[in-house]
DNA sequence: GGATAATCGAGACGGTACGTCGCGTCTTCAT
DNA sequence: ATGAAGACGCGACGTACCGTCTCGATTATCC
């Protein structure tokens, strides 16, 4: 969303199009819609956002960059109701329905994609995992360390492992495209977590 | 007599040559690993093949199938040891340590990439889900059953949701292709899992 | 057997089947008219006349060959009504009358193609530049000699050259496919022949 | 004002690289001297030119555009020396040297095979034609048409039928490939032509 | 009459070329 | 200097036929 838009010094020449810049990731997603990250194609977009192709390279670096940003642009902060008088496990329940909601969507397979096919070192696919995967992750520890503080949590928990097994567990599912992705699983998923596995004595 | 029997093998005309067939996996996994899913081009694997490439397409619809067969075919069974008479926690570290092993590796990416691409519908993306995850689903699931029958796990977990817990953890991990993906990563799941989140009163 | 003189051909095993070659050719046929030579591919051939394509290769050694033979079964030997008794010129006429008749159709420009495309030192294109060509050629040469020796011609025509200026003009016509190819063409052309250009003193 | 002037040149974009168009034609004139029109192919055209093969089709549609435009290239105005005080039938004597000269070699028995082959409807087989045979008609009728007027040649000759009877020979022999295409013939020829077949009484 | 052998329909094979599509770059003219 | 337009070199796509080969199943003739 907030790229990296440097503008220190008074340019010369034409300023760039910022209207363009919209109109094309206006296209890029209606493309989305339409045929999935296949039918984005850079001359497509160009076409349908009567931008030249040089001027989509001039804000993006290839095709897929241009995909990333298109998904990127419709997240939505999630809103995250942030009654943090709730318990740490309504909590999460509260966040995973939020994840769930998002992703059990075309477009959340989409993004899954392209989790899936970036160069995992490139610039935008971190900054593209920040907002889809890390951003998630950090609410969840955020809200397991709360847990722990106020003694609702076991203190020896690996927190790191708890969140990717409760988020890790909705994007298999959303991966494999088969078992339901839905509010039940959600309370599930959160019904292991908090008793563990193990019988007890 | 019922002379519809069941004849899919008409049998007519040359035999299909399973050698061509081969040679095709073969020549696309050297591609696979010498330059990843993007190298495997149906015109470089027909011409290291030394095979035409409306042979390649005889046996595979288009480029992605190619991909996926050449991946389905380096999955070794993976032995797993098998030694039933250690606990359900421990056979789940075992079979976990073999999921990692199997995929922290550029095969494993290249196999998320296409799980993540696949249009989920395909016939060939039912067999590689099939092939990747379902059946380590349900091996997990196999374990914890027998936890459970044998009195060390609770009895009323969500079996499938646990499982979905532990894999998607990794998979996760193995998309993001940051956090560590190790043995001691399993230790923290397995952790995890085992006691649950919530503090004991 | 009483009337085994001498058997050269001493044929073991199944004889060639006739009556596949007449498929072929029949199939090859109907494709010209269809599609013209273009459309006379071997499998098309094959096919169409429920045929392996070897048995195709087995008659004629290649695709050019089948259109060729499929051209040749169409001349109808154009009767050459034969009445002696006219004058060179009338037979002329009724000759090149039976030349426009058999040419100016689909079929006509279909043979003129085969006749340019053909390699010119082939079997089989001299036969068929033969069976069209020069079989024209001969009966021209006969009218104009028995012409000659009659005394309706001159004596000091060069009759090769004459017979390809007759039979010249109209296949130029038909290559050019524009200018009409009718009997006052046919007109035309005998009465230049017959007077010549140069005006008299 | 009327703003549907006539635009067809909008002149937007990048213009059209001549440059790449003369490669073009020059890489398949040099295919052609080597192997005749079956060795014109898209790819080798455009591997020699160092030129997409995207960039051929957006100047020709189809590889036999490209041969028929190659040859017209090689088309040299053929000068006809012009020296109009000559008699008519000097002239057409002249004239069909050239035109021999030009076709009996290679190359032009590759024109006859272009202009045997093509669709005779084409923009292209229009001007292939135009270029080869009509320009040379058009000549051959401007000199008898001059030979008349001088009263050097009769005057109720059917001019268009006399010219073909010229031409056609020539092109018929092309055809044939195996009568031999000289001046001799030419002499022929024209001694037929200026005498007629015809005895005097 | 049983073996032998060439031919049959069928269709897969290694190839070559087709004509199309999309990539990312370059070049022009107009703002 | 940007912007749109669009041609460019490149390379892969998936298809169509080529002419050859390999099957199992027929049909003859020869032993």
């Amino acid at each position: 969303m907030s790229d990296v838009v440097k503008k220190p010094r008074a340019k010369r020449g034409r300023p760039r199009d910022l209207g363009a810049r919209d109109a094309i990731l206006r296209a890029a997603r209606s493309l989305l819609d339409e045929g999935g990250p296949g039918a984005v194609t850079m001359e497509a977009v160009a076409s349908r956002a009567n931008v030249g192709k040089p001027t989509v390279y001039r804000w993006w670096p290839d095709r897929h960059a241009v995909v990333m940003a298109a998904l990127l642009g419709e997240a939505q902060p999630a809103a995250m109701a942030s009654a943090e008088q709730r318990s740490a496990l309504d909590e999460l329940k509260e966040q995973l329905l939020q994840v769930v909601k998002r992703f059990a969507t075309p477009t959340g397979r989409h993004i899954a994609s392209m989790l899936a096919a970036a160069d995992p070192g490139s610039e935008l696919a971190r900054a593209f995992r920040g907002h889809f995967v890390l951003a998630r992750r950090d609410e969840g520890r955020a809200i397991l360390q709360r847990g722990i503080e106020r003694g609702e949590l076991r203190e020896d928990i690996d927190v790191e492992a708890a969140v990717d097994q409760l988020l890790g567990a909705v994007f298999l599912r959303l991966l494999l495209g088969l078992a339901p992705l839905d509010a039940t699983f959600v309370e599930q998923l959160v019904g292991n977590a908090r008793l563990g596995l193990a019988a007890r004595r």
